[in-house]
DNA sequence: TGGTGTCTTTGATTCGGGTCAATCTATTTA
DNA sequence: TAAATAGATTGACCCGAATCAAAGACACCA
């Protein structure tokens, strides 16, 4: 958003932090609210009856959170990290789209980015190998981390646990440790305290997602 | 869209139908049009390097066929039945969405509803079953083929080959293959001719589905 | 200092779906 | 009517990832 837009917005927004695990839109509960992300990750998911889990898509600073003129079709949203939000209330935000238009467009834009995203992420779920699905989302978290870095290599904190990323690849932890320590026996990257992964050539991790 | 909406559009549209496979957006190529789908289905698909091909979405009428403001994010379209499309110039359609804000709406509600399908998908790619991905897709095809059926049963064509299903579940034709034949033994399914399926008790389908 | 719980890694085994190959069924062509 | 072709089914076997189980690593706290 421009900053005059989100001047406008602050006049009635409210801002929080919340910890990881945190439910920042419920299942079914009808949400009074819309958030903008300020920092942090934040994760999206479906689950079955039975308790099978995919995520189905995280968000990044600075997207919107939230579904105008939806009910949420049984999609919740969890802070992964620690996550700083700014709420404001539904009424607000969709008295604001129809008094301007670039603000829905805005929402377009940010729905057609995800959209492609979801479409990206089912090529990844329905036809890449384990190897190709984990470093698949290495290159997703490392792009997305810094997304304007120029360099070949990068370093940065993986945003969820092992357990998270199995099912954000529909695959299960043990192959996701296994495929980590694979890579990383091949030196594509490193890893140290479980969380911190250097990717010493991206072009590498590249041809390993197979790109 | 609104008949008056419909009539505006159609001053600059040109109608054609095509036959199956027939590619309707280039995975490259600038399409200058954007088109609206009278009847039939349209797959759109995104393939890798080495061939694996995954289909990410399908359209039925009448849906919105194009990607204004955005250049196409390498997936393809082809129509999978005979399908009669109505297309416009790029120009003319951005042109109108700046002059009528309900138009930019109604694109957005479409993107929202194929973003939610898409998320859908994704579960069914990453955590379902063979069998209940292929229940989820005969489920998907009845409700779209009649969406506002109120009987417990339906009969209708499937809109693809066995390879294609393949590929929207993330699966091999044998596979599927073997799945359908499974249903129709228990007899959750009949099919005649490959093609034509039906259901006849759609809440037994549904839990074979996984829900 | 040691204990407790959480997360991760590693190992052994199993199984669902893939691969390869043969056969069947329809439709088209001669 | 037969031959050719394309799509679908079925069978035998194999492999990649799941499952089940144990051990390691680390933070937190008594």
């Amino acid at each position: 958003m421009t900053p005059d837009q989100l001047v406008q917005l602050s006049k009635h927004s409210t801002r929080r932090t919340v910890e990881p695990g945190t439910e920042l839109v419920g299942e079914s509960l009808q949400t009074k609210t819309y958030s903008n992300i300020i920092s942090g990750v934040v994760k999206l998911s479906k689950m079955m009856a039975d308790g099978r889990q995919q995520i189905v898509g995280l968000q990044f600073a600075p997207d919107f959170l939230g579904r105008p003129f939806r009910k949420q079709n049984g999609v919740s949203a969890e802070a992964a990290t620690d996550v700083k939000v700014c709420s404001f209330p539904k009424a607000a935000i969709e008295r604001m789209i129809g008094e301007m238009p670039e603000l829905e467009h805005k929402l377009l834009e940010q729905t057609l980015t995800e959209l492609d995203e979801a479409r990206d992420w089912m090529l990844t779920l329905g036809r890449k190998t384990a190897g190709e699905k984990v470093a698949s989302f290495l290159l997703l978290i490392a792009t997305h981390a810094f997304p304007d870095n120029e360099e070949d290599w990068v370093t940065f904190d993986l945003p969820m646990s092992r357990t998270d990323i199995a099912d954000f690849l529909g695959l299960t932890m043990e192959t996701v440790s296994r495929q980590l320590t694979k890579l990383r026996k091949e030196d594509v990257i490193r890893i140290v305290n479980n969380r911190h992964v250097t990717v010493p050539d991206l072009a590498r991790l590249s041809d390993k997602a197979g790109f």
